[in-house]
DNA sequence: ACTTCTCTAAGACTATAGTCTGTAGATATA
DNA sequence: TATATCTACAGACTATAGTCTTAGAGAAGT
């Protein structure tokens, strides 16, 4: 059986958001310019430090091109909590 | 063609909270014991006073025993942005 | 009438989301 | 070497999430 991890939310969320990112080719600045939010918020946000509102989530989403369900479906899909 | 409504994310998330809960039978103080959040709190979520943290909107859906992302998509069936 | 349960709402508070400025290290390219 | 781009990170700041207490009102039952 495989280990659990255990990761906090931000952990899990920050991994989501960084690979989303890079996948679409966007640095943080930019990012952060499409979705309304500073650079260093970004980084923030993808170092685990801090949990982004209902609200943020959602245009950090739009910014992606992604629905928002199905940022938190990746994040789900990284934790053993909802299979 | 329909009226489009174009309320807030925090107006969206109000209503999906509150038929949530009702359905399930709880109290807004029950919900809050449940979740760990302040029973005031959670009236004014459902007031689209507050807009929830990523780890809140983790948090009430374990107490409603629902998937988050499946809360997100009642927020998104709601709102003629994400079709 | 009186309890009991539920919710709204306000006010004052603490914790954290999110801003802004700046420094520094890595990498790439001229 | 220099210059540019990207990111991490720290510190100080403002805005808002979330707590706690209290008051008040409507519904339901005794």
């Amino acid at each position: 059986m495989r280990k659990k991890e255990n990761k906090t939310i931000e952990q899990l969320f920050d991994e989501t958001l960084r690979q989303l990112r890079t996948k679409k080719g966007l640095s943080q600045e930019e990012l952060g310019f499409e979705s309304g939010y500073h650079r260093t918020y970004i980084s923030l946000l993808e170092r685990g430090k801090k949990s982004p509102s209902l609200k943020t989530i959602f245009q950090l989403a739009a910014a992606l091109n992604i629905k928002p369900s199905e940022i938190i479906k990746l994040i789900q899909a990284d934790s053993e909590l909802f299979k």
